[in-house]
DNA sequence: TGACAATGTTACCGATCGGTACGTATACAT
DNA sequence: ATGTATACGTACCGATCGGTAACATTGTCA
């Protein structure tokens, strides 16, 4: 049975009372941190000072470090997923489109100075392990986007589906990686057109 | 006037003498343990014991450890552009053709288990900050790898030849990331179709 | 008022981090 | 044989790493 103290996050409870739980104060700074300036080059000192706790109340609440980095990484697949369905939702039985609208914010995303990639992939570059707690979201959090991909390229009408989803992939994590890489005026921003001739290359004639 | 100690590397003289050098020995192992590990996840303490030397040894050759990482992404640098050289040499003036062996290769070399991407692309995940030795080596490796590919692209005649060569990066960064996220049967062995597929939708009509 | 749960306080643990002061061995030229 | 320079090893440095023991303080609800 998988030990899970910090799954309440207390959404705000409606009251203007309930003062901000250690936890959730945790777990806020740790995620910024941690995905600004990688996993294994935060130490603990640094999350529980920033977060004006202390170290006994961060070990209280995350059975260590290594569970805090995958807590940290389930709250950004909460945040991704939302992402994308928003992408989904603006254009209804369109998965063409869909895929433009999010590449397109992919694309722009990545046209800030300082941008940081994506905290699965760059959390799994870390960790090559594959039994690391933090790998083990991370992994899913892919094999989850290589499975709605390949669907979306079913949904479009591809001649081969899994090589176009599996192509929108690749260049998903290549705008990811560039954009850190190359900074303002880097290849990310070409992410969605070249995804759109990709997939103009791969319909059914 | 920069440092550089460590750029006679002993090629080997000749003769069968020559003991290896503590330098080498040391910046083999750190290769090899960079590249398969990490570079943060590597103390220096280790890579002595596996070179069969000791500290102050390191410390003589090279003036830190970051600048030992940055020696050995200056020695991968030299082993991509070999490897890419070979693909570019093995189909003289066709550079569709150069670009589909060099991705046919990378599809390759990404369907092992625990590949572990690009040296290059991994040092700069693990350090954000644009100042750092070894980062400041990846970038320009990055730059340079954008540019040949732009070139190429004009040279294939695309329609929008830096839209294509940054298309092809991104396809390439996606099938060094996704090869160590997805191990076997991953994406990546499908970057050299997608890639033909993008070249020849982005071709000149 | 009393009891409980959550948090804070202080001090500490052993291990490892990157890095160095300083003495010793070897090789070669004279 | 002796001087000299180069290469190497022993032993150590302070700082930080992730993690914990023991106890004091607080707010909440009954």
């Amino acid at each position: 049975m998988p030990t899970d103290k910090n799954i309440e996050l207390t959404i705000s409870d409606g009251h203007e009372s309930a003062p901000p739980k250690a936890a959730k104060k945790i777990l806020d700074v740790a995620y910024d941190l941690f995905y600004r300036r990688g996993i294994r080059a935060i130490g603990v000192d640094e999350i529980v000072k920033r977060a004006g706790v202390t170290k006994p109340s961060l070990y209280r609440s995350f059975p260590s470090k290594d569970e805090l980095a995958a807590s940290y990484l389930r709250q950004y697949d909460l945040e991704y997923w939302e992402r994308f369905d928003e992408a989904v939702a603006a254009h209804p039985g369109d998965p063409r489109a869909q895929i433009k609208a999010f590449l397109t914010r992919i694309g722009k995303r990545t046209q800030v100075a300082d941008y940081r990639g994506c905290g699965m992939t760059n959390a799994a570059v870390e960790y090559p392990d594959h039994s690391h707690p933090a790998r083990v979201v991370s992994e899913a959090n892919k094999q989850e986007l290589r499975r709605r991909l390949r669907a979306m390229a079913v949904a479009m009408g591809a001649q081969d589906p899994d090589t176009l989803g599996d192509g929108l992939l690749l260049l998903i994590e290549g705008a990811y990686i560039s954009g850190q890489l190359f900074g303002l005026g880097g290849p990310a921003q070409a992410v969605a057109r070249n995804a759109d001739l990709l997939i103009e290359a791969s319909l059914k004639k």
